[in-house]
RNA sequence: GCUGGCGUAGCUCAGUAGGUAGAGCGCAUCCUUGGUAAGGAUGAGGUCACCGGUUCAAUUCCGGUCGCUAGCUCCA
């Protein structure tokens, strides 16, 4: 313990390593404008203020997601005390800091406008020039519960219930307001320097369905006005990226109310697509993968049998066939099952591995669409890989190594999860920690680190999920692992074992992009458009600077066409910088002006994309150059 | 699906305090042949998302539907 002395001159104890922040209730009463909490070997103790292990003092800044967090918590505070004012009857919920800022969720009989932000942040500043300071107070789990019983704040009454009967319970106060809250907060209001409300919308309380939606609202704060303008600059930068625009100024690919959620594949969106494709199978080839593909629709009897039918209907599309029902597959598993079944299988062919571009189709919840990210018809890169027992981890590290290769290539930052079992699992609760301790293991011998997502797995199994980052921050899950002992079981897999008996084999589901649609949208943003080259829609785009270069125009472009080369000539009557702005917006990786001086000495004045004019080089080492680059996929 | 916002030309958007609409870009044609981020002229293009209601009159007001969007929920 360390002992504190406070401006007061008492002395308070706190244990080492914690931070300093409940010290706010000894000091905040006339000594919040200095917001000094006291003195430690001569040192001031700030609220922000760490003991470290050792004993020393540690400031807390915001740069430190302790700081960060008490600076938000506070702005949120703010928030929810202005909003009280202005709008007096409304229910707090609850108001944490969240990753960019912070947020606090309503129950007002006033439905929130845009325009009432305006108001609410106008109130703000008039709390945060009062400069109250935060003063901490503590009751006991009874005291609180009638506290917040008298105020009407009923969703706090429902939090403390939660609560054990003995826990000390603390809130927070600041001028008229008071809330109940575990801190830590800054000392006073005052400390909020740049803040601003983002946006509105709905949220259940506690994120459950059943529950009434409650009004959110969305702000941040920091400690300057530069940093607050910083940010939004970054998201305005970010929002430019955002594939859903650049989808559509690229011609990529585009989404048609006659098909919510139904992405319809432009030319040059579909030469993105080929081409991971052609990677894709490339690598799995040589990665041991043999090809498949199975039917989209399928009688309603398997998916009865996959327990798709009980587990997963409300996502699935029907039809009827001569009267009997089928459904559109929205998994590749059964039809990968069917494969395997169609013949007797030895261990001597494990680990067998059938991948499959499979097109599957769900019912997505209609606010749950958003662009090419997430769509109700789409692509998995799967792959279902039946084995023994003995080589689950060695695949599990396979494959992991495998999403790894392909994440590098296009120099992604990801992490990982393992989610486990949900509510609505099926099989045994032996097989699912089995098959969930084979994955856990795997990933601890490959020394990678992961996060625990408990109830997050499918029906039949558990999964590691590999999640990469859109523009704006937002994570979306790509690769996945599945562990399915279930399906074997349920189909009655076998293969012949070394003793010539039968034996249940061990089936993992894998996608490695996860689903092409998904993956092009986070390519997209993540090269905001400018694509490597062996990607680009358009390769090379020769630019004559005058009609007389036509001819050489074509010839250049016939060359490049036939060794594979996407290119185009732009031979519209206008000027050489126009076409060079029209091919930047493009994102065109190489042009090549071309004017009498380039024809008469076989060159071209090439422009590289992001670096601009190269001068005159010779078209055929350009064109050799090219040729390894795209081969290459650099 | 839920809550809020939005829906005007291919795109980005203006506009009508209720009297059937405009700009820029793009597109077409013509002039221009110009050396590294926008040359000029003319023209075509809209059942103002859809369906109802109020009104002499609705793109505008009201209701519903569909779609988009920020989140929530759900997921690759």
């Amino acid at each position: 313990m360390i002992n504190i002395t406070l401006k007061d001159g008492s002395v308070r104890q706190y244990s080492k390593g914690t931070t300093v922040l409940e010290v706010t209730e000894d000091i905040s009463r006339g000594l919040a404008k200095k917001a000094l909490a006291g003195k430690y070997n001569g040192k001031i103790v700030d609220l922000n203020t760490k003991l470290a292990e050792d004993g020393s003092l540690e400031i807390v800044t915001f740069d430190d997601p302790e700081g960060q967090e008490a600076y938000r918590h506070t702005t949120s505070h703010i928030m929810a005390q202005a909003v009280q004012r202005l709008y007096p009857g409304t229910k707090l919920a609850i108001g944490p800091a969240i990753n960019d800022g912070y947020y606090y969720d309503f129950d007002s009989e006033h439905t929130f406008t845009p325009e009432d932000l305006a108001k609410i942040e106008a109130e703000m500043e008039k709390i945060i020039k009062a400069d109250y300071p935060l003063t901490r107070k503590v009751m006991s789990r009874q005291e609180a519960l009638d506290f917040f019983t008298d105020r009407g704040e009923t969703y706090k009454v429902e939090l403390i219930r939660d609560l054990p009967e003995d826990a000390e319970i603390s809130l927070y106060e600041q001028g008229e307001f008071i809330d109940l809250c575990a801190g830590p907060h800054v000392p006073s209001t005052g400390r909020i320097k740049a803040n601003k409300l983002m946006n509105l919308a709905g949220a259940y309380w506690r994120g459950n369905v059943k529950n009434k939606m409650l009004q959110r609202i969305y702000g941040t704060s920091f400690p300057k006005k530069q940093e607050l303008e910083d940010y939004l600059f970054r998201l305005e930068e970010a929002k430019k990226r955002d594939h859903r625009k650049i989808g559509q100024e690229l011609k990529l690919f585009t989404i048609m109310e006659e098909g919510p959620g139904f992405p319809f594949f432009f030319p040059k969106g579909m030469v993105i697509r080929n081409e991971l494709e052609a990677y894709w199978r490339e690598l799995h080839r040589t990665w041991g993968y043999q090809e498949i593909k199975t039917p989209v629709i399928l009688n309603r009897q398997l998916w009865e049998r996959s327990g798709h039918w009980y587990n997963y209907r409300e996502n699935m599309y029907t039809t009827l066939i001569d009267e009997e029902e089928y459904a559109i597959k929205p998994m590749n598993c059964p039809g990968a099952i069917l494969v395997y079944a169609s013949e007797p299988h030895s261990y001597r062919e494990f680990p067998l591995r059938l991948s499959e571009m499979g097109l599957v189709h769900r019912h997505e919840l209609s606010g749950a669409l958003h662009g090419l990210m997430r769509v109700r018809s789409f692509t998995q890169d799967d792959s279902h890989i039946f084995m023994l027992p003995s080589q689950i981890t060695d695949e599990i590290k396979a494959v992991i190594d495998l999403v790894d290769t392909m994440y590098k290539k296009f120099g992604f930052e990801y992490h990982v999860e393992l989610s486990t079992k949900p509510e609505n699992a099926i099989g045994s609760d032996e097989a699912w920690e089995m098959t969930t301790n084979a994955l856990e293991k795997a990933l601890q011998e490959k020394g990678m680190p992961y996060k625990v997502n408990p109830g997050d797995g499918a029906f039949y199994g558990p999964k590691i999920d590999f999640h990469l980052k859109d523009s704006i921050g937002r994570t979306w899950q790509c690769g996945t692992i599945q562990l399915d002992s279930n399906l074997p079981e349920r189909f009655d897999l076998t293969y012949i074992g070394e003793d010539g008996q039968k034996h249940r084999p061990i089936m993992i589901h894998r996608v490695a992009f996860g689903s092409i649609e998904r993956f092009i949208a986070i390519l997209t943003e993540h090269y905001a458009g400018a694509f490597p080259t062996w990607l680009a829609p358009v390769q090379v785009k020769i630019l004559p600077i005058t009609d007389r270069q036509h001819e050489y125009a074509e010839k250049l472009q016939q060359e490049l066409f036939a060794a594979g080369v996407r290119v185009e000539v732009d031979h519209r009557s206008e000027k050489i910088g126009y076409k060079i702005r029209e091919a930047r917006l493009e994102r065109v990786p190489y042009m090549l002006v071309i004017g009498d001086k380039e024809m008469e000495n076989g060159t071209v004045a090439l422009r590289k994309r992001g670096e601009g004019d190269q001068g005159a080089v010779d078209f055929a080492s350009f064109k050799a150059e090219l040729l390894q680059e795209i081969a290459e996929r650099v």
